[in-house]
DNA sequence: TTCGGTTGTCTAGTGATATAGACAAATCGA
DNA sequence: TCGATTTGTCTATATCACTAGACAACCGAA
């Protein structure tokens, strides 16, 4: 047997918290035990340290820690028993392949498929950043969309994209009518074009983010920094998309 | 001129707060007003709403604002002047494609090069999720393998490797000398192999993992799920790494 | 200079967060 | 059945978080 009854044992010397930062202790340990359940490190049927333990583990009464076992208990992650402890309930998927696969695995097409509405559209300069993103100068112009992708209603991403000018002036219109940055490209002389260059960092969410993405401020947020290149090799987008992070799993391909 | 002195309004109606969550509404509002600057909504020079105007779009006193942008100008991101405003002072570089980069480029070579230390060796069974990974039935053995990988005595990554055994029974050994996988593989008769999938997801640190990472809890890591092949097309390695999303930016190779 | 707009500071009060200690109640194994 | 272990509940206290209101100090423009 390779998992026996023996106590789990999560972390021997606690990480310290946060004091005074905004973030209650409870809360704290109640995150850092959820990650130890969903992860896997604690599984089914598992017992947590005592109550006692896990105060003196963080340095907090156990009154704080009850708390943090209360708020869990009532989402159904752990049961507790008086006399016996406390136990993990179930493994809530972490990472559920289903659910949250479908409409990565759309986006995952290089964004091909992705259909989104036109949330704003404008000309502006390119600006540092961008620039270098498509070989120009700060001050040249770009045409910037700003989009919205949902499924079933709830938002799944939103993305800015820059575009150069004048080669893809009024590509908005295009976009907004067919839905699609391909269609719209395909109507610009763009047959084909491949990604250049994926860059993938995570953060919280913004104000504005959070609202467009109807999420709570504080929540992950996947940020996606892309380049396309057309056939002949040269820079025609700059894509920033931000994916809510407990709504999507990205699944690159090869 | 695209950038006129006008005042910047990132957000109309605010979105609601936590309350009672164990997130202070200081720090949400000092959150989310840190990525309206860092994500570039609002730029050095534009000038914050006025304090009750947030008071009010954030449904909070005056004061509760005021310790948020306390807490941004004590960071340096915006500067308050009395009698004038709050302005933005720096966009601290939201997305640093120079010191975070270095050690993802490393990583995004399917972890062919990763140097890392073997925290851990051993063998149980599959259990599902490894299973299907790697084409196996669940009670069939696995040699579990977990890695951390540093920089300049920072953890940047850790690692969970899981190898089908017999076939690589003892491999830990190899690793354990040769500080890399694709070197432990050659020795096992693997020549080369391809990474079959990848899966990108986000989410705050577990307790154990922050302590590996030596995170403070709560922070957000990146979750890279892969599955490699060998010349063969058979799987040989299903792998879960977890990045320090505020210390990497993962480059994904096209 | 005046005046509207804005930030700085103060007092006071309420509820949430966290600590400390004590004892009851349930569980389980000796 | 006894006793050690563990959770459940209670009281009390201190600090932090947030609200409410008021007024001073400062800035910029009319």
């Amino acid at each position: 047997m390779t998992a026996p009854k023996t106590q789990a044992l999560p972390t021997e010397a606690g990480p310290a918290l946060q004091r005074n930062e905004g973030l209650a202790a409870w809360r704290q340990i109640a995150d850092g035990l959820e990650g130890d359940i969903t992860s896997g490190l604690l599984r089914p049927g598992d017992k947590l340290a005592t109550e006692a333990d896990l105060a003196a583990r963080f340095g907090v009464n156990r009154h704080t820690v009850r708390r943090a076992l209360a708020v869990l208990a009532s989402r159904g992650l752990v049961r507790t028993t008086q006399g016996r402890g406390t136990f993990v309930e179930a493994n809530p998927i972490a990472y559920p392949i289903g659910p949250k696969t479908r409409f990565s695995e759309v986006m995952s097409r290089a964004g091909r498929e992705a259909w989104g509405e036109l949330m704003g559209a404008a000309e502006a300069e390119a600006g540092e950043r961008i620039a270098e993103a498509l070989g120009l100068a700060p001050e040249d112009r770009v045409l910037e969309l700003r989009t919205r992708h949902s499924a079933d209603g709830t938002p799944i991403s939103m993305a800015q994209i820059w575009l150069p000018v004048p080669r893809f002036a009024g590509l908005e219109r295009s976009y907004r009518r067919l839905g699609s940055l391909t269609k719209a490209f395909a109507k610009h002389g763009v047959a084909d074009y491949t990604r250049l260059s994926t860059r993938v960092s995570a953060r919280p969410a913004a104000l504005h983010e959070a609202q467009t993405l109807e999420l709570v401020p504080g929540r992950v947020v996947l940020v996606i920094d892309s380049v396309n290149v057309d056939a002949d090799g040269r820079r025609i987008q700059a894509t920033r998309s931000l994916f809510a992070a407990d709504r999507v799993e990205l699944v690159i391909e090869p």
